[in-house]
DNA sequence: TTGTAGGCGTTATCAA
DNA sequence: TTGATAACGCCTACAA
């Protein structure tokens, strides 16, 4: 485009740019209606060449299964947006190796986006190797200011919950399960060392884990075992509600009484827990509030609006009270 | 970077772009090492600029809880990125909305990607649009040559299988049922189209539909106005494993006998499902096979090499006899 | 086998 | 109030 409004290409993208007080209102005129007539978009490679930064902004999604990535995906995007940014999404690799993505690095380079935004899963170390890209960079771990802590780490604190449901309901032995082959799953390290943390707090010993198989025979011989080592009551804090699932109708099969020998609690993926009976007891985390750091530093860093301001009483997680703890 | 290596910027411009042959190769030795110790990544805003087009690929994710989205991305950028291409996710936003998402056409003109990979959620007047963009599009729709029709639409397969697995179990009066408030959830229609046309070759009434909320009470009303209406048996296709399995408990704690008075068939979406009890019914895609399409299509539009072939017996789609149809 | 020069669309700077 | 002009980083003829 350009000359085709028979004025200079810097009047364009002044014009194009909201520059509109500093020129006649004819030569507006001129501009708008040639960029219309030539269904002129300006070209997002020539910007980025030109201010060394593109508008878009990278959403990190964490290499774990999250029922929910459309509404997170949403709900970030539209903020964003709403700043002239562009979102795009990128989905890690490699699942709980602490070996940096290759592959997010290259993106940065080359898109030399306007930030990134982490959902938890980038470890310190990359978060920082990111930042010197030069890109500001987003994330519950920064967001609050400083290195991540027990405190207020998201993760751990779904652990923390757990333990103290299952304390809560008279268990004293208290072991974790993992799905089984992935004892590495992202954040499945902080979870279990919520629970211990938990533990302690009470008195209790420190949480065996053990793994469960996603299949009736496998979970009914995990289940088998840690009987042989434990005796009821006890506690299992799970991974995931799939987890918790699975344990819940494998002990149910093996004659244990659930919640009474053993009480079941996981980490809310998902309706079906609810859904069936029994009722599955899980830790639910509210969206709106856990996004809500995120959004607030997004705002910071990006100058928009606030989000919402939640209600006070509003928590990050809470109990969903079914009956297998 | 450049002369880091002692040589002009056009000569590592052509190393990193594979012209290896043309030089010494201790040239590109030096070339790739230092490109290495830099860390060097080109910067995409340059490369576009000066190619019109740029290396990423869009992968459109449905709006839809898709569990293995983790896997489909690792799939289809596995492919790609052996090809030079950076793939980056876009996740819709509107969820059943024919109307065109002005966000994804956005990120087009932005990206200027080098191609654009459907999973199936964009209508053709969609494609076409985007492919008038001039990127390559790849879709199941555009991927088999032809309009989309119902021999090779993976969800009104879905649909068949489930109207055959209920009509084989003597299911004489079939029905639909969809989740609460999402008729138009992705692909709804497709797989209720399935049914419907299953139905009707054997000559049985085409499926009423309801909705079944993803709570115990709202699952158990929608069963009893169901049975107000039908009288047992009775079976039901469902749109997904959650709404199969909210029904199965409802009917159970209503007093029905599931599989004898109500058979329930959902589709596979994880493994819950298969580890509860009863173990559900349902129909599982295979992604490498229903994937098959679309690397097929990556490999002819891009120039790669085909993706491995599938046995010969190797079905997108199976059904999960479990104990509820 | 290598280097030089021009252009891609935009923005910033500075001159008219 | 406007309009040249010079980057930005890369690619591709073409020249050396």
């Amino acid at each position: 485009m350009a000359r085709r409004a028979g004025v200079s290409r810097a009047t364009v993208s002044h014009v194009l740019n909201g520059q509109v007080e500093r020129f006649l209102p004819e030569t507006v005129d001129k501009v708008r209606q040639a960029a219309l007539d030539l269904g002129y978009v300006p070209s997002a490679a020539g910007r980025a060449l030109a201010m060394g930064r593109s508008d878009f902004v990278i959403l990190v999604a964490p290499p774990t299964t999250l029922t929910n990535l459309q509404d997170i995906v949403d709900m970030i995007s539209g903020d964003l947006e709403d700043l002239g940014f562009t979102v795009v999404v990128h989905v890690s690799r490699t699942e709980g190796a602490p070996v940096a993505s290759t592959r997010l690095h290259n993106l940065v380079e080359a898109l030399r986006p306007a930030g990134l935004v982490d959902l938890g899963s980038l470890s310190e170390k990359e978060l920082l190797k990111l930042q010197r890209s030069g890109c500001p960079v987003i994330s519950p771990t920064i967001g609050t200011g400083g290195p991540r802590t027990a405190r207020d780490d998201l993760n751990v604190a779904i652990g923390r919950i757990q333990a103290r449901r299952l304390s809560a309901r008279g268990y004293r032995e208290i072991v974790y399960a993992f799905e089984a082959g992935r004892r590495d799953a992202t954040w499945g390290r902080e979870r279990m060392g919520g629970v211990t943390e938990g533990c302690e707090r009470r008195g209790l010993a420190a949480p065996e884990s053990f793994e469960v198989p996603l299949d009736p025979r496998g979970a009914r011989s995990a289940v088998g075992a840690l009987l042989d080592r434990r005796k009821p009551p006890v506690g299992i804090a799970c991974y995931s509600d799939e987890v918790a699932i699975a344990l819940v109708f494998a002990a149910a099969s093996t004659g244990l009484r659930v919640s009474h020998d053993i009480g079941i609690i996981g980490v809310y993926s998902g309706p079906v827990g609810q859904i069936m009976s029994p009722r599955l007891t899980s830790v639910y985390v509210d969206l709106r509030v856990s996004l809500g750091g995120i959004r607030t530093a997004i705002a910071d860093t990006f100058g928009g609006p606030r989000p919402p301001e939640l209600p006070a009483d509003a928590r990050a997680m809470s109990v969903l009270e079914g009956d297998t703890a």
